[in-house]
DNA sequence: CGTGACTTTGAGGAATTTCAAACAATGTGG
DNA sequence: CCACATTGTTTGAAATTCCTCAAAGTCACG
């Protein structure tokens, strides 16, 4: 962990509102000013997580810091007592995560691949966004955005298969194009097998398994680290019945 | 359903600070000056569902609305292309529900109980939150709330059998005194098995067994439509191990 | 008192987990 | 640059949980 000179440049927060503010295609990211995007640099102290697996925070541990994904793939996830680890969320540049209860963080972070974070003292952005009312109408969007995510995830949780599972996921990833060739159709996935299973609430095994299912029913196939999507034949699986 | 008048005075919203603005006990409830409950009052129109059961609103419709719950019990659910039904949230007096995508509501939302309403348009209610700081933090509150609820559903679905779902979910419900008496540990479940089995995520019989295994076991006791609890067991069972 | 909605129980079958082990890829020190 | 250790992935087989189908029991209400 270190801490580095950044440029506003890269700050942006990942979110569509659910009741867009004029018609026609809605923008992956909030429209920040110029103004805003520079107040909130340099409100934060920029973190740079050289390696994979880095802990950025603990559950349990004082909870004073609002964390922003600049760059890389973050990890949150929850430890039970028996030592289960559920991951809620894959985090991408843009996201915002670190929540808190009671002033301690719920769950832990981890970077994924070398990230690199904004983190914002909670005192100081909160009174910032009280003074900047557009600003915290785009925190809300974010997090009802997150709040829409979430939600989606426990229907797969909670209706899905395996597969299916595995499927949904992976059109997820597809989504983010630093990993995904839209052309080749060709997914390099950040996380391995052990990260998916947790995701998906199940083990290591069925995921692996789910895999060779998809790939036998020519849903996608296999290369190495990554993997050629079928992505009209997925959807199929995942939407369709 | 009806419009009716009603007082401010029973208009809130239910959330706890991730982050307590002051030190020690926290409300289960945010503060609202008695001014921004009348203003917000004004804004909204006050619909009564008289029955149980009633349509508040259907996923794919168009979402001019956000939906405050004032009295009841209101289910948030969404319908799979094959019939299935996962239901996402039940919503308690003082939770905001309707959340939409695209201009359309991503769920439907119907009564548990007969339930009264608070409904926003939603132009309206954004103009007033940016022109009130206050209350605009109080929502973004209120969402990090939510978004915490539903990822500890995720850990829930994810990592939990079927028996310490339904543990977990009793014990949920017995933090609403309205359906439960803490000095006889009496729960009286507002919804049925058909709602609790899909919201867990599983089956009907698969609740009942559950039902009956953790009776079996000493944890609670089925009496009627009511469920004593015991709820040292119940916790030990969903927090241990 | 009958009817429909809700709940429980049983039995068989399917999906998934668990345990075990082999296989593949990756990185490190000699 | 290779040998070896480590991490990550896949496969197999047995055990378990949960689902599905079927049916009986229970409750509330007109």
């Amino acid at each position: 962990m270190r801490r580095i000179a950044r440029s506003p440049a890269d700050l942006k927060i990942r979110a569509v509102r659910g009741w867009p503010a004029r018609h026609g295609a809605e923008a992956p990211h909030l429209a920040l000013t110029a103004a805003e995007r520079a107040e909130l640099a340099r409100l934060a102290e920029v973190i740079e997580y050289r390696s994979r697996g880095s802990q950025i925070f603990l559950q349990g541990a004082p909870a004073g810091f609002i964390h922003l994904l600049a760059e890389g793939v973050v990890r949150s996830y929850h430890m039970l007592p028996n030592g289960e680890r559920q991951i809620l969320a894959f985090h991408w540049p843009g996201d915002l995560f670190g929540l808190a209860e009671n002033d301690r963080f719920v769950n832990s972070a981890e970077t994924v691949l070398p990230s690199v974070v904004y983190r914002f003292a909670v005192p100081r952005l909160s009174a910032f966004l009280r003074a900047n009312p557009a600003l915290q109408e785009g925190f809300l969007v974010k997090a009802m955005h997150d709040l829409r995510n979430t939600q989606r995830q426990l229907i797969v949780m909670g209706r899905f298969d395996i597969a299916r599972r595995l499927a949904a996921f992976l059109l997820d990833c597809s989504g983010h194009e630093t990993y995904y060739n839209p052309g080749k159709h060709l997914l390099t996935l950040p996380m391995n097998r052990y990260d998916i299973a947790d995701y998906l609430g199940t083990s290591v095994e069925s995921i692996s398994r789910s895999f060779g299912r998809l790939e036998k029913d020519g849903l996608l196939r296999r290369q190495g680290a990554e993997v050629e999507l079928k992505p009209a034949k997925l959807k199929a699986l995942v939407y369709r019945t």
